[in-house]
DNA sequence: GGCCGGGCAGGACAAATGTCACGGGTGCGA
DNA sequence: TCGCACCCGTGACATTTGTCCTGCCCGGCC
């Protein structure tokens, strides 16, 4: 019996995803858990044989919480089950040691699919998104530039920003600046999306 | 038997639902849409009894679609079911013909709890929206000031917006100025920001 | 040692943005 | 008929933003 580890925020979601997964004969469904900071204590508690993790979670992040689950639980595989096929997503999933990939997009059979092929040692990446996420190239931004941007999402303004960073007004527009030239933009606002879609932040 | 529609573009969240109900013994999805400017045609030619439809569609929002279908196949309930329990969306919602309004968030178990309610003729609204919904007000933004805030959203500059809406510039500002001062924000951004999180665009 | 790249900051400048006051036009309801 | 809200535009202004250039400190690397 493969024992399952659900994380993922929305409710029904995680309802549907583990109904489903139950019905599977070789599978069940251990823990459902809705924050990333939870992963951890639930996969001790249950020490299942893979964690199907979200990215976008309240808490901690997925990819986050699947570093730490591959030191605490090294022999619980690790399969990311997304919304956003972001290059910069996959890259550090892989990073982070989780062997599988996959975007909500896909049908639903590929769930029970991937998780098989998982445990039977494959990696699950799709091509497409494989070959964009190599072609985009690793992360530009050093760590800096995506304070400054994180900090910039939702409209703060320069003064807002140094602030929050303790940093010179001017500093963080030179990061701004910076930020703005690597991603090809033309101001503050595309080069936050730019970095989003690449999943830089 | 409960002929439902079902019309969301996440391929693995539109499976699972379906599955699901398709488990309920006096329910059958007629139809599965990911799209929304396909709803109308599949709803004709399936007529179905309920329609679960999701806001953020490709082709066509859903709230538009569920007034087309109110014209089209009056006798079909519309329930929305999103993830984003916006005050606006849930007013559009309701001024679309709308008979209930479900966020993704709850357990599982409320979708078919809430169709049977829909098609007994009650309405089913989260109470704690509704009440965001009467508290933040109608949406105070004229037709103009949300095409340029949503013309707005990726980045654009005036001169962008001016270009793709064919107006002066200095018209542009007008309007970017007066979204600015309805919504009590600062700049754009957060204009843009807190019009979405109300539900206004 | 010399040579980067990164973090931090300052100044100066052009361009973009946000604000305000002011016009004119239309259509709708009192 | 009048007022009012919305649409569209202008011009002027202060502020913010983005760019470029300069400088300093540090740590790693050849």
């Amino acid at each position: 019996m493969i024992k399952v580890l659900l994380a993922e925020d929305q409710g029904m979601m995680r309802g549907a995803l583990a109904l489903l997964l139950n019905l599977e004969t070789d599978m069940e469904v251990v823990a459902q858990v809705p924050a990333g900071d939870r992963i951890v204590d639930a996969a001790l508690e249950t020490s299942p044989d893979i964690a199907l993790l979200d990215i976008e979670l309240p808490g901690r992040s997925g990819l986050d919480a699947a570093a730490d689950l591959r030191e605490a639980l090294p022999e619980c595989k690790v399969l990311i089950v997304t919304t956003f096929g972001r290059p910069g997503y996959l890259r550090r999933a892989m990073e982070a040691g989780a062997c599988g990939f996959l975007v909500k997009d896909g049908p639903v059979e590929e769930l029970a699919a991937a998780i098989r092929r998982v445990l039977a040692g494959e990696r699950v990446i799709d091509p497409g998104l494989a070959a964009a996420a190599l072609s985009a190239g690793p992360n530009p931004l050093t760590p800096r530039e995506q304070e400054v941007l994180t900090a910039a999402v939702d409209g703060a303004t320069v003064a807002d920003i140094a602030g929050k960073l303790h940093l010179s007004q001017a500093t963080v527009r030179n990061y701004l600046s910076a930020a703005i030239g690597k991603t090809g933009t033309r101001n503050r606002m595309e080069a936050v999306r730019a970095a989003r879609r690449n999943g830089w932040l």
